[in-house]
DNA sequence: TTCATACTTAAGCATGTGCTTAAGTATTAG
DNA sequence: CTAATACTTAAGCACATGCTTAAGTATGAA
């Protein structure tokens, strides 16, 4: 898990335009222009945002004819939760040391 | 859960030096020398971090004398986890309803 | 071949981010 | 009181981000 991915998945994330684009991905792959349509900016506003969530790998594009079609890549989608939850874990360990110890030196008292 | 509070989150997520300093803090509190000590850079810059992370809530402090204390809120962390998490299986929801719908199409064929 | 569709690229601009050094404030040790 | 410590604020600069409009390319329909 090279830390850069992490950088851009979630700067990716932090948009809400493309939390919006993730939301209506997930339920299944959709062209720009489908995409682009209920957001309230131009169609290369629409893009560029696209760009930076298939840069990121949180999705993937392919073109057919005219029409590119854009999907999830669940990967990186992974790989952020993955990391919170690994490090929310890891909090809860600290406090609970935290709380053996006291329950110890508590003990001693 | 608002919205733009997703935003600051993943945003400070995003860099690499607020990563660090949540991987450090997740051990157990710390003070803003100690936090900004390992990090390449100066004094100013690593607390511009800090207060991007507590304006993002993953992260409090409380100065006692002239020692400011930060210490982790799980809340962010948490949502943070929850938001991701629940796209991902939304999706593979979306892929299992794509699979029945294939089988089906199979079986009338 | 002509036209509409579906993107794509380019140019330009306003604002935000990440850092620097320098100067300042508040607290505590001596 | 004096000086060191621990932050804090300010000014300034380079670069990135998010948008715009305008113009361009490639494909498919008529």
């Amino acid at each position: 898990m090279l830390k850069y991915e992490l950088d851009r998945t979630f700067a990716a994330l932090a948009d809400p335009t493309r939390r919006a684009l993730v939301e209506r991905l997930v339920q299944g792959p959709a062209t720009v222009s489908e995409l682009a349509r209920p957001l309230p900016m131009s169609l290369p506003a629409a893009m560029l945002h696209l760009k930076v969530l298939e840069d990121s790998g949180l999705v993937t594009s392919q073109k057919v004819g005219r029409v590119r079609t854009c999907r999830i890549d669940p990967k990186m989608l992974s790989q952020a939760e993955h990391w919170v939850g690994e490090r929310r874990q890891m909090w809860e360990r600290s406090l609970d040391r935290l709380g053996a110890f006291l329950d110890q030196s508590e003990a001693q008292s």
